[in-house]
Parts: structure tokens; sequence; C-alpha cells
RNA sequence: GGUUCGGUAGUUCAGUUGGUUAGAAUACCUGCCUGUCACGCAGGGGGUCGCGGGUUCGAGUCCCGUCCGGACCGCCA
């Protein structure tokens, strides 16, 4: 037998008895009359023990030459350890190594396999294979893969079937740039990688799967980040004979069990907004509400003081921050030249110190009296010891600027907890937005989604009014799932596809097969899709997703460890009846 | 496409107003060490200061260009 046990398995009841391991060489402590290695395996680790007394001279002499990651198979008595290490799991035990045998020795690595590394993120992205056996990332994987389980469970047990989609399918126009894939057999033709299984979903519902899921990758040619990979994984689901309520309430139990199964997390019932309420009360369609900072608007009671600032403008919102008042001159510049990065685009910052005393003190003592900043502290709920940070100007602009600033304060207050989980869906979204840059309105979520009935009149009349039936759930501000009731007759498709600009030749071109498979017996239907891997980075308590997937690609969408993407052979690009025309700009 | 921060030993970083032989920690190698577990002690090796150009008596340091990496904005139905 290659092994009898694991290095994470020994304790003191296997004191006496013969085992064989096998593992790598975590550290090797040589004091001379005894040498110590640390032996790791994806289990934990042991520690070795060979002495100038017990051990075999040539057994010494191996272990010697031994070095970092060396791995290695040995066999060996479990014996007490004279002086024990209670920190670590197999901390009692040691084992008197009799026979060791090199089963492939290693170079040094580039960093150390410990916990806390010494490699940067570039290094470890090289060397991913290295960086997967230290804990941190082990332990995320494994993490992964007892969420996947969680969710592949609950599902089953609800009903649902876990069905493949395929992965060549068809380019579209729409949302995300696709990537592409030549055709040898087609000549001149491309498939597309899926951005999502959208279609062939509802074509499953067509068919009468009434609950579907998939745990499927997806991907997006578009700018990467902390969060958002080219190829990333979703909990694809889609049910029949569902309305909304149905949904939330099945996902919801979904969500639920994820947390409980996981990590333990009993959740009270999710609460809601809609999405007009959470972009006024806090600037974002994914509002983190883990913590307080809500918008209070100033409008009525701020403008029509002689204050140019606020003068004019479409809105004027601010918010309280807890025990803000301390903050100093210096603290308030500083603040003020974040919201003016361009990244945030403000225009600058009106203070408004709520003092412990009860007395108010602000940046424009000029133009109010102490009886309006007292309206501004209620409309704020601002409390004594608070400071009131307030920003004006166009509606839209300036609560997504006020959002970030909240956001960024939530992280420098410490407010961001990891620990705590607060979901919330957001419902009733605009079904359609205006895209200044092509002149016409794009679907919101997709052009699948149906408006709200009520709102369909609205349709070619007042288009951007329109609201759909669609719904994301928000965990700890971050859009961990969004979906929407589908469109499921023909003639309400066309109409969406009309107002997005497409003529009846373009949509039948791109999305004849769906109207086709609408026009035989198509069952009301909905769905949602999970950003599995933002789902698994939340509940580790990390903002990026990169630790959590075991290939990752870098921030310009490469694989820096095989090194793709790269050019193709020409005999590759013959085969495709390829020739490639590089543009190469000015 | 843009903003911003960074690139110095295997690695993580420091390096002042431009000034002698570019440092620290850690890793690595050698020796010592009777219970280590972040072992300890002594010694040693290790540098294209990302790359190219410029200013200067003199550039790791200043300027221009370029490449690479991180975060963010745009983008992500």
């Amino acid at each position: 037998m290659f092994r009898t046990h694991t290095c994470g398995s020994l304790t003191a009841k296997n004191i006496g008895e013969t085992v064989t391991l096998a593992g790598w060489v975590q550290k090797i402590r040589n004091k001379g009359f005894v040498i110590w290695v640390d032996l790791r395996d994806r289990y934990g680790i042991t520690q070795l023990v060979f002495d100038t007394e017990r051990t075999d001279a040539s057994v010494l002499e191996n272990a010697k030459s031994l070095g970092r990651e060396f791995v290695v198979q040995i066999k060996g008595t479990v014996i007490e350890r004279e002086s024990k290490n209670l920190l670590m799991p197999t901390g009692e035990i040691e084992l008197l190594v009799s026979e060791l045998t090199l089963l492939n020795a290693s170079k040094t690595p580039p960093f150390t396999i410990e916990d806390k590394t010494d490699g940067g993120e570039d290094l470890r992205m090289k060397y991913r294979y290295l960086d997967i056996r230290r804990n941190p990332v082990k332990q995320n994987l494994i993490f992964r893969s007892q969420v996947a389980m969680a969710v592949r469970n609950y599902l089953s047990g609800e009903g649902f079937i876990e069905i493949e989609t395929p992965y060549l399918i068809k380019s579209t126009p729409e949302g995300a740039r696709d990537f592409v894939v030549p055709s040898r057999m087609n000549e001149g033709q491309f498939y597309a990688l899926p951005q999502s299984p959208q279609t062939f979903k509802q074509l499953l519902m067509v068919g009468g799967m009434d609950k579907y899921f998939q745990i499927v990758r997806c991907f997006r040619d578009e700018d990467l980040r902390a969060d958002r990979q080219p190829e990333f994984t979703q909990i694809d689901c889609e049910m029949a004979f569902v309305e909304q309520e149905d949904i939330l309430n099945a996902f919801e139990g979904l969500t639920r069990h994820i947390l409980e199964h996981t990590k333990g997390v009993e959740l009270e019932k999710f609460p809601r907004m809609t999405y007009d309420q959470a972009m006024r009360k806090y600037g974002n369609d994914k509002p983190d509400i883990r913590f307080g900072m809500a918008f209070g608007e100033l409008t009525e009671v701020a403008q029509g003081f002689g204050f140019p600032v606020f003068d004019g403008q479409e809105l004027v919102v601010g918010i309280a921050v807890p025990n803000g008042a301390e903050m100093t001159r210096k603290e308030i510049d500083e603040l003020t030249e974040w919201v003016k990065r361009s990244q945030v685009g403000a225009k600058g910052l009106v203070w408004v110190r709520y003092q412990a005393d009860g007395t108010l003190k602000s940046s424009v003592d000029k133009f109010y009296n102490t009886e309006t900043l007292q309206k501004w502290a209620e409309k704020t709920a601002a409390k004594t010891g608070d400071m009131i940070l307030i920003m004006a100007g166009n509606a839209d602009k300036t609560r997504s600027q006020l959002s970030d600033l909240r956001m960024e304060l939530a992280k420098r207050l410490g407010l961001r907890n990891p620990e705590i989980f607060a979901p919330l869906w957001v419902v009733d979204f605009p079904l359609l937005e205006w895209d200044e840059e092509s002149g016409r309105y794009h679907a919101m979520h997709h052009p699948f989604t149906s408006p709200k009935p009520e709102d369909i009149p609205m349709l070619e009349t007042n288009p951007g009014k329109v609201r759909a039936n669609a719904y994301d759930l928000v965990l700890n501000g971050n859009e961990i799932g969004g979906g929407s009731i589908r469109i499921h007759d023909k003639s309400t498709q066309q109409r969406m596809f009309k107002l997005l600009g497409f003529s009846d030749e373009q949509a039948k071109a791109q999305f004849g097969f769906l109207m086709d498979a609408f026009e035989y017996g198509a069952p009301p239907h909905g769905g949602i899709a999970f950003g599995f891997d933002r789902l698994v980075s939340i509940l580790g308590g990390q903002e990026t997703i990169r630790d959590f997937i075991a290939f990752p690609k870098n921030n310009s969408g490469r694989d820096i460890m095989i090194d793709a993407p790269a050019t193709i052979s020409e005999e590759q690009l013959d085969e495709l009846n390829i020739a490639l025309t590089l543009k190469v700009k000015k």
C-alpha cells in the first residue's frame, strides 16, 4: 500500500502503530543530534523524527539530503512526542522513521508554501500548482466544492434536474462581447461561447423540464476586475408554471440552505426593496445593508438660502457618518479629494458636524442657520457625534457618487464585516435603459424579460418608465443573483425586439428559433442565475474571486501559467481557412 | 479606451535634496547545536535597480518613451 494514513489523521490513539505516509517536505529542522521533518499532504502535517540513536545511519543520511517540497514515502512507528505541540491536531505524536523513499526531488520553490506566503499575486499565478498546496487556496477550493454540493443537494431535493447545454453556440449582438471560435467544417463561420445558457434553459421549459438547473461555465469577453473573470461559473436555474413570488421563495430557500450548510448561519426572511427605493435610499441597485448611512434628501430644505452650490441643482443629498464628528479638517479635505477623483467625479463635499454637545457646525454656516441644519440632521437621521456629508447635482450622478462615498466610508470604518450576511431582494427593475452612445434603449436585464402587465401600455409611449418582472439577490453589497419572469408569447417578444431596435429580419435571424418555439405551447416561466464564484468568495469572506478559482486569469485576461492566449500555427489557420490581417493602429 | 499605484537579491520590501562599494528581512548554501515546531547561533553566496533614450561631472533617484503587474472608471443584456 502506498500509504496507510494521511498526514492529518494520526493522533495519540495510534501510538505504537507502524504506518506508511506519503507527502511533501514542508520544513526541516536539523538540530544535529536529531532531525525533524514536517510532512504535508492535503489533510495536514505530521512530524517525522530521525535521530542518531534510533535511526539507521543510511536513513539519517538520506534525511539530511532532503529539501523543501521533496516528495517522499516513509514507513515508521507512531511515538509520543517528548515535547508536544498542542497547536496542531497531530501535535501529540511524531513518526520515528524506519524507511525513507524519495519519490521525487524538488527545486526550491519561488515562494514559501505557507499560510502567509512571501509570494506576490503574479508569481503565485505563474506557479499556481504550488499556490494550491498552500492552506488558504486549498481550503477555498474545498469550500467551493462544499457550496456546489449544497446547491446540488438542495435543488435535487426540490425536484430540479441538472441538464447540460451547449458551449458552442451562436453569437448575439446584445449584451457582452462574445468569445468566438472558428468552425473548420463551416468555412468562414464562427461559434460563440455562451455568456449564459439563457435561451437554452427557456427552450428546456418549452420542452417540459419544468425545474432545471446547471452549475455552468459562462464566457464574457469584457475587461476583468477583482470580482470578474472572462470565464466564470453560474448556478443557472429556470422554472415553468411559476410567478415571481414562487421563484423568490424557491431561491431564498436555496440561499438559506447554502448559508446553513456551509457557514452554519441561519438567516431571517430576506428583506425586499424596489429598485426605485434602493436608488433613492442608497444610490445603488445592490445596496450593502449591513450598515446604515442611508441617504437623506435635502433638496427642499437646502435650496433658496442663496448658497449657489445647492441652488438650482436637481438633488441635494446627504449621509450621516456614525461618530464622524471627530473627523479632522485634514480628513475631510482628504475625503473631498477622494470624491473629486475622476473615478468618482464629484465636485466637492459639504459637511456638517453634529457635535457632542448637540450644536451644529458646518462648512456653510454663512448660508444656513442652526434651525435649517437641524432639519438636515433629521433627514439624514444623524445623531450627536455624527458627521453629515452632502453632495448636490444631477440626481442620478449625485446618488451614484454619494453611494461610492458611502461604501468607501464603510470600508474605512470597518463596517463591512465579512462575518455578517445581509441578503436583500431588489425587485421591480426597469425593463429598459437608455443608452446615449447608441441612441436607443437597451434591455436592462436581457431581451427576454417580461414587462409588468400594468406597465405594458407604456411600452411604446414611455418605454423608460416600464418596470420589469426582474429581481436581483444582493448579498453584502454584491449582486449574487439576478433573474426575471420571461416573455413566453411570440407577439410580446416581437414588440420587445422592436423596442430594442431589431428589425424583423434581425430578430428572426438571431432568435427565430426561440420565437418558433413560443408557437408550440410555451409555458409561462422564469428563472434566476447566481454568480457562483462571487457567491463562494463572499461566503468565504473575501472580495476577490481569484483565490476561489483553481486556475484564474490575470488582469489582462491572460493565463500566465500556461501563457494563453497564444498565436496558432499556419497549419491550424490554413485548416480553418483563415488568413490573419491584424489591424495595427496608426 | 481612461485614471492611478507599482516594477531594486530567489521572494517581500527600504533606499533622504541626484554623490563613495545599493541595504534589511526572509529564502538558499556551509558549519555548530540533546526536543525543535516562525528553532537558535556563526559564516557565506546572491543585483542587467523592467527595458530604451535623454539631462548631468555623476542617475536606483530627475525627464521622455516603452513593456509588465495591481486597483479602479468606461465596459460587463
